[in-house]
DNA sequence: GAGGCCATGTAACATGTTACATGATTGT
DNA sequence: ACAATCATGTAACATGTTACATGGCCTC
């Protein structure tokens, strides 16, 4: 249940509405936490019911602004202290990397690149975000900056993992050499 | 939907029983793609309807051995060659992280120690493994290598992160100090 | 014959995604 | 007046988790 803890968070340093809290998720917590609008307003709902957050005005348009409740950063800091950050991670990537060997060996090899290539690339995306964003700011920006260090080391592990994967594969082999009947690999895009 | 391909993906070297590939789930695939006992048993009736998979033999215990059809391989070579493993990925530890200025400095500094040493028994964990194998084994083994070191480099990184960010927060501190009112910080675990 | 493993399934619930529906306000 | 943005919500569906239910087979 950690949406329900994003929303808590992001609560901590102003009162905001759904709608803000929205922007909030496609902005700092796009690549850490990402939210449908759906589940933000259901969400909020919910807490506005247990009473870890409460409607601290209403605006035009049917805005409602919530702000967090005592009971509510105690919460937040319960969490932070005592749950474990460790609920079973999925890579979808690692899980196609264990069915290679069903691919002719340059296809193989072009799709590890690929994958280097996709790490390289977020990795950029990242740096540049690095570049633009105020880091004077407000706490959350404070440990937002630890958090990109994350994914630029993250991303810099990656694309070197696949290149060295892609020798090994190149070198050792995995699974079935080319033949007539498989396509052609297509060149990894530069 | 990856669970499908993942149960593509096994039965490619082997025919076997949905209890044979819950036993293949919890060894191989437990750090890369979990799965509970209903999920399986209920994607490879979906696989056996559409077709994807079938059932081979029958053996005792109402035991229904299940085997690839070519329908079933062209779907998991197109699932290889064509999907972008890139579903949006979710980290609750970065969550904690970026919050962690609501806590007082020493809590904010054991959070992210304890952090450290969770990624440094991960990562012994899969070194272990890594002895334990035998890795002349059959496909799966070639490319779960790949995943393995995959595992390796990046608990290696998680914890160097985490020990740099414990130093960042530290020297230019996160949000507020300690002060009389909060519990002071536990040792971290050694 | 008893306990443990083999073997399959269902039900209830939590979480997350996509699409749809509705309308007020503001700026030009 | 028109479009863009603000603003909230619902419905249907997919995926994943936990717990429950049932019973056959094998070994000691």
């Amino acid at each position: 249940m950690s949406l329900r803890h994003a929303l808590l968070g992001l609560l901590v340093d102003r009162t905001a509405s759904g709608y803000d809290l929205m922007k909030l998720f496609d902005t700092s917590l796009a690549n850490v936490w990402p939210a449908t609008q759906s589940q933000v307003y259901g969400e909020l709902g919910k807490l506005d019911t247990t009473g870890l957050v409460e409607v601290v005005a209403e605006g035009p348009r049917g805005r409602k602004e919530y702000g967090l409740t005592p009971e509510g950063l105690a919460e937040l800091r319960r969490w932070l202290v005592e749950e474990e950050g460790s609920r079973p991670q999925r890579s979808e990537t690692l899980l196609q990397v264990f069915f290679l060997g069903v691919l002719p060996k340059n296809q193989a090899v072009a799709r590890l690149l690929r994958q280097a290539g996709t790490a390289a690339r977020q990795h950029a995306g990242l740096a540049a975000l690095k570049e633009s964003v105020d880091w004077e700011d407000g706490m959350l920006s404070v440990n937002g900056r630890l958090a990109l260090e994350y994914g630029l080391r993250l991303r810099a592990m990656e694309e070197e993992w696949a290149r060295w994967a892609a020798d090994e594969v190149l070198r050792k082999g995995s699974g079935r050499a080319a033949d007539a009947e498989d396509a052609p690999a297509e060149a990894p895009e530069s």
